[in-house]
DNA sequence: AAAGTACGGTACGATATCGTACACGTCAAG
DNA sequence: CTTGACGTGTACGATATCGTACCGTACTTT
């Protein structure tokens, strides 16, 4: 039993990364539609029967795809440290949501996410509460807190934490995810900063009697 | 029936857009690869022959679609007129901007055109620089003139369009797009003028010297 | 060594799609 | 009345896809 745990199993594991690799390839780039289970197999090479063993279907392929790349595309989002000023969490937040987002997984991730939103609800509301959602709540939450010590003039924590979110985006991440243009490093930076600042201006607390 | 002349070349012309409509129901809703052109033709009855008359290929009935659901969608964006201060510039520009991307056609023209923009860079293309672009631009254009005039201190106004608008925007389209959740108008109106107020404080301009 | 299991390659059934072709009916014009 | 253009319905060819079935092979365990 101990052995066996050893070199079966291995074997079935790497044919099913394998599997896996080459699905997230082409589902990514055609799409779930236009993606077919031949074209995975030609690529992965063996037979269908192992691919079915695997995978009972195409569905379960995709959101397996799906599960495996938003857990690595979306890591790097974290809830920012209570240490240092605010410009500097600020910039940290907006520096790693924006290279979430233009990052070749989050870019292509978006798509899928919204091609196939109708036809695979749980894996969109996950997408979202995973992504933007939890990105967004950290950082609300972060607000919550200055705002309580007054360090910050915010109405809603979380509106203001998308709003900011919003911001550093942009028009940078459609224009990515449509192929218009791909962004410099140079304009990401720009653009993060002078959110940055235009932020930290707009919620510093005026005079208190005003 | 009743009269000659307008009978004939009317009734090809009405033909056109009954696909016209019926395409875009089936497009928008079902996507491109999801969609079939016998799914058109039994909702707008009539043969083959006559479809593939108005419209050579799928793809050309597609483009149509697109082009008509886009000038229909994208209208409503409008440069802020000079007249007023800022803030009912910024509140008439979010407004419209919003209510574009959360209408109807708005969420499913956003939708597709992510979905299909590998395959129809064209219309991708043509779809940002009609829309989002657009309404950037003119935004800039408007930031441009204030910051001549002193009244706002931004930095670069075409980056400052976008993040304004981005802000705006906020989670709410996405969660829209995905179906994650549709936003309430209370939610909505809370946003923009949350927005506009932290953004004009933001580019309000401060002493010289801080 | 024997046996069971995972795997490979391919053929197959069922279905769906795009675009064309063919036969037929309707209606205005010469 | 003939004729030609246009619309309808349906059949068809070519192709593609999903998932299953069959059969032979290599490898692991007992």
């Amino acid at each position: 039993m101990t052995s066996i745990s050893d070199t079966q199993p291995r074997r079935g594991w790497e044919k099913r990364e394998a599997i896996l690799i080459a699905a997230t390839e082409i589902f990514l780039r055609d799409g779930y539609g236009r993606a077919s289970m031949d074209q995975v197999l030609s690529r992965v090479g063996g037979s269908k029967r192992t691919l079915y063993k695997h995978f009972p279907n195409k569905e379960a392929l995709f959101e397996a795809v799906i599960a495996k790349v938003s857990s690595r595309a979306l890591a790097a989002l974290e809830p920012p440290s209570g240490e240092g000023d605010l410009r500097r969490a600020l910039l940290k937040m907006g520096t790693d949501y924006v290279n979430v987002l233009l990052s070749p997984d989050g870019l292509l991730l978006y798509r899928a996410m919204i091609s196939e939103a109708p036809h695979f609800a749980k894996l969109a509301r996950r997408f979202f509460e995973d992504g933007p959602g939890r990105a967004s709540r950290y950082l609300a939450d972060y607000f919550r807190e200055y705002k309580a010590n007054g360090i910050v003039d915010i109405s809603d924590p979380q509106i203001a934490a998308e709003q900011f979110l919003g911001a550093v985006r942009g028009d940078v991440h459609l224009a990515a995810v449509l192929g218009v243009r791909t962004p410099s490093m140079q304009l990401v930076n720009a653009t993060i900063s002078q959110a940055v600042e235009t932020f930290i201006r707009g919620t510093a607390p005026g005079k208190v009697g005003e």
